[in-house]
DNA sequence: GACATATTATCACTTAAAACGATACAATGT
DNA sequence: ACATTGTATCGTTTTAAGTGATAATATGTC
């Protein structure tokens, strides 16, 4: 095993397949497999289970792409180290509110402790908002929900986030819905979603915190759409009715995403990052 | 920068010397120097001063080798991992009484963090002792003062120290040598030091903690011969004299072996240990 | 059911990297 | 003066990585 190998090894298992991960590599796909092929042999285990649309780690991938992130992780902060590239350097990071609220404290701490040099800043606004500021080089890096449609922007990591229907546990439900304020993607999803059938009319409930929303709902007041992660975050999984949405709709994922020229020294640390 | 390069650059601080390097991993010496040259132009800067005896890190180089332990000892950690030879393991240690007191429990805490899996016993001993309880399979490594003589033995990492004269700051000095309990390697070369002059007779006394040695040294009861770290241990750099002896003689590693015929799991691992 | 389009696996082949062996050169100790 | 021990260099060989075409398989679409 070395490092190279786990490198594409990481690249099979974001990409979820083998021929996408090696375009993202500019390699050849028959390379790509026989690297993962030669890494299953070394290490006596199948990594990945071979399905028709791609690839999914099994169990023992699982395992390894934790060390597999830990060990590339430290190689980047080698050599970033060796090439002096973390002296005075500031990093400004916009987010979500909802991304900043489950994950931006354990990804703040984190690059801290990797890099104490760098100086960090956190400004939260609306995805559409984090994507100007990230366009007028007023933050380095940003959390958005959804892919970036601009061809400005790199992707340097997607978090795979599910929105899902949560419902009070009663049985009369009021045709009320309760979403975040303007300007957070959330809302323009859950705007389309409950005025599509022209018969039920909703009416409409905007709160300022997703605990808030939560807690209405609980009360009984209304329905309201969310990603899984904030209603895990704040305990309500057994507190209200949560309803899986299609995958197609309700697949929304975070990601990490900077400009195209303006790539922050850490990129391919960010890349590598295990939220 | 990849992971098989960061193992032979380990392998040349190590060893201090590019040959030697090349001989203990099976390698061509000219093929070494060629990795090394590749990892130097890549970070772009230089890791080893070259000098006539061999080679020694420079400042950059002895910030890559940390980085570098860490890394491959990574690397090592998820190959056992995933070949799964880390559950249920014992792993029973010996060792000297003054490495014990010096290093053995920063050692011990790092293999419980790095595989809380493995169970740790710990039996402190003379260096013979030590050795015949490896022999007899009744430990699996132990911590020995100086290179083992036996081809039984394999080492597994050397801890360079040095020896040095301890003496009171006052002027009388009663010809008084102070040593460690019996078996004590340090004893030995003790015994041998302050008996080398047939005209001169010391009296010999012995104490069973070293910090009991180094106190009476203060006190002016006489001279004692310890390594280096023990005094810098108990903060004794200050409190006495410290005669250095010439590097032939006052050279003793302590050495991190096993049997041949029965390496732990954890072998390669305990290969790079940054003591 | 036929067909286009995904996917991974396998093959012979090419290219690039790593390793080798001989040799040069410098310093040190006998 | 000379053997010894060190690293660096150079041309060659060997090994590993990467390529490109093709096969095999599943999944939609017409």
């Amino acid at each position: 095993m070395n490092s190279n190998l786990l490198k594409i090894f990481i690249e099979v298992a974001n990409k979820k397949s083998v021929s996408k991960a090696a375009k993202s590599i500019n390699s050849a796909q028959s390379n790509v497999t026989s690297r993962i092929q030669q890494l299953e042999k070394s290490l006596d285990c199948k990594l990945f289970h071979r399905i028709p649309s791609g690839v999914i780690l099994t169990k023992e991938g699982e395992k390894l792409y934790i060390h597999a992130l830990e060990i590339t992780k430290r190689i980047e902060i080698a050599t970033l180290d060796m090439k002096n590239l973390l002296v005075e350097q500031k990093l400004i990071v916009g987010s979500t509110e909802s991304n900043a609220l489950i994950r931006i404290v354990d990804f703040l701490v984190i690059i801290h402790k990797d890099f104490p040099q760098i100086q960090l800043k956190l400004i939260t606004n609306t995805t559409n908002d984090i994507k100007q500021l990230l366009l007028d080089y007023k933050i380095d890096i940003g959390f958005i929900s959804g892919i970036p449609d601009m061809d400005e922007f790199e992707v340097l990591n997607i978090i795979d986030e599910r929105l899902v229907l949560v419902e009070p546990k009663q049985i009369d439900i009021p045709d009320v819905y309760i979403s975040f304020k303007k300007g957070c993607a959330y809302n323009d999803f859950s705007e389309k979603f409950f005025n599509k059938d022209i018969d039920k009319k909703f009416t409409k409930l905007e709160f300022g915190s997703y605990e808030t929303i939560l807690g209405c709902v609980e009360a009984g007041m209304g329905k309201a759409i969310l990603p899984f992660s904030i209603i895990q975050k704040y305990n309500y999984e057994s507190r209200v009715n949560i309803v899986t949405l299609p995958k197609d709709i309700s697949y929304m994922p975070t990601c990490l995403i900077c400009r195209k020229d303006n790539f922050p020294k850490i990129s391919e640390y960010l890349k590598s990052f295990n939220f």
